[in-house]
DNA sequence: TAGTCGTATCGACAGATGTCTATATAAAGG
DNA sequence: CCTTTATATAGACATCTGTCGATACGACTA
């Protein structure tokens, strides 16, 4: 997982990083899935098996949106006996920010 | 279109802040949105008329994205005759960025 | 006032997605 | 071994979503 390309406000993407890039926010882009992700960031690590209770859903669920995030390379995943313990990408999260930095915009809102 | 709320990675999103920020994402998370979005990023203002031969799909369908952009946010847009002129918010895109810093992080990639 | 041009809306449809229950897998412990 | 426990996978299903063609709307223009 690297930086792919340039910030979105410099060049227009080509149709490949748009779609690199717009699956690494796919992951992102849905409430539980962004409140598992703040769950696991508010912590060193989290295992599995602290997560499901507070989202509020099903095991097989939370199991669901933690491969979409270590997918997208957003989460580290480690297993550690018969538990798997979350851990967030500092970097895969560095290359998000970077491309959405706002800094070489011309226009103004 | 405020801040909205701190980092994802300060502290547990609350479901409400947890479907603001999913929806802004959300805007962005599709390949061909994303291309739209670069394209207009990319000019002082875009014309939603020089949008659509680029981008290789149909008038309606740039049109109903420009509006999804718009909706979240994230583009502003200026009525000119019978043109749609349309700019990046500077500042949606700064909150979206500042929202994903990965500052406050204590576990590492 | 007709006609043209840019844009938005409507309705339809195929494919993607989030969720669940049931079940499989895999690791520990008796 | 057999059971228990943690997690992943499979299959089903309802909803969401991206796309299109057809059409409506609005503004300029001849």
């Amino acid at each position: 997982m690297d930086a792919c390309c340039s910030p979105v406000c410099c060049e227009p993407l080509s149709e490949a990083d748009a779609l690199e890039m717009a699956t690494r926010l796919k992951a992102l882009a849905d409430p539980t899935r962004l409140r598992l992700f703040s769950l696991v960031a508010s912590q060193e690590q989290q295992c599995a098996c602290d997560l499901t209770e507070p989202l509020h859903v099903s095991q097989p669920t939370v199991s669901h949106h933690l491969k979409v995030l270590t997918d997208a390379g957003l989460l580290n995943r480690e297993q550690r006996g018969k538990w798997a313990y979350f851990s967030v990408s500092a970097e895969a999260l560095e290359d998000l920010a970077r491309f959405l930095d706002p800094a070489e915009l011309v226009s103004q809102a």
